[in-house]
DNA sequence: CTGAAACATGAACCAGTATTCAACTAGTAT
DNA sequence: ATACTAGTTGAATACTGGTTCATGTTTCAG
């Protein structure tokens, strides 16, 4: 087994300092010169007790991009079913997401990592991602809100485009405006660019 | 020095077996299970040519992402500009980087994987890219092909795009056909998803 | 209280591999 | 021909850092 689960409070305590150390860790210096004792010191346990709970180096960080994924979708998903339609709530998830990555940069980081330290883990987070989001634009279109096309595509061209302006404007630079990027990028995929 | 210039014949030759060994090998294992001695081994050279060369493991993978960036631009940039307008060069500009991704896998994942291991010519890569991006938006703009908007947010929204569906339907899925998830997504930059 | 299970500890181990180096060969200019 | 420079070689070195493990401590059910 990759993670062994505690059975006592105080082993679910060291597990957790444990996933908040690697967390830092991981996303300060990335996977290869993240070390092992270093995350045991942060979380104020001794390399030992790491291995108490993960496999191996790898395994933790596994655990970490699957805790992360579920934060991503759970912060952004509520933000799109919220608006009143698809286009707005649109814009809502665009800022969410921005406003998120700022807060969370480590954390950002880790899942693009996983790209390359755990493939699997990544292709999985982004499909289940981009499932979800093509359902919504066939429901959209199903209203009558968005026109015909392949959704699939679109899924994947809208992920896309969120986490480039989330790494330009979320981890690089801090001082724009989440709303007017996210603005913009709604705009982008509401209207298009041509001029009218 | 990084990279050291071969002053004959025989240590060109030498240089780039070395460089598209390592394209291979960093391309198939990644940055971190690369071996030096294997890229030496396939470029049918030894250990000690390699360092005649290259400082370091991470010179030549730099190297090696100067050298893409370069590729992927010199590709992509003239199919955009033969295009007669902005719009349907945007879809001609999809449609090459996606051949390009399938016929150069190796390359490609080199390209993303420079975030972690060189985030400053990781970085370089895509501001060059987004800056010449922006310019021919703002021309477009200019000769009222395209909406007034946010350019800056506009390149980096259409970049990250291009990435992920070159990632989706270049490197992961070979069966896609180019042309109609490039024709998809010119689609969605000029027209956007709002029904009409 | 008591014993067993869970948990904690960190020095030591060891595997992998980037890098060095001293001896050698090929090429070239004078 | 000679000498000098560029290039080649790969075993040995050096070092990093993930993982193991024998020993000690805490928790808690009965």
């Amino acid at each position: 087994m990759a993670v062994k689960a505690p059975r006592t409070e105080r082993g679910r305590r060291t597990l957790r300092a444990l996933l908040d150390a690697a967390a830092e860790e991981f996303g300060e210096s990335g996977y290869h010169d993240a070390g092992i004792a270093r995350i045991a010191t942060r979380a104020g346990a001794a390399i030992g007790s790491f291995y108490t709970y993960f496999d191996s180096k790898e395994a933790i960080f596994r655990a970490l991009v699957a805790d992360m994924s579920r934060q991503v979708r759970e912060t952004v998903a509520p933000v799109i079913l919220a608006a009143p339609d698809r286009l707005s709530g649109e814009q809502a998830g665009i800022a969410a997401f921005l406003r998120f990555v700022r807060q969370h940069k480590a954390l950002y980081r880790i899942i693009d990592e996983s790209a390359f330290v755990a493939p699997d883990a990544y292709r999985h987070h982004y499909e289940s991602i981009a499932e979800g989001y093509a359902a919504s634009l066939v429901q959209a279109f199903g209203a009558g809100e968005i026109s015909e096309g392949a959704m699939q595509v679109r899924a994947w061209a809208i992920m896309g485009m969120n986490v480039f302006l989330g790494l330009r404007f979320g981890v690089w630079d801090d001082d724009a405006d989440p709303e007017a990027v996210a603005a913009a990028a709604a705009e982008l995929i509401s209207e298009g660019l041509r001029a009218r």
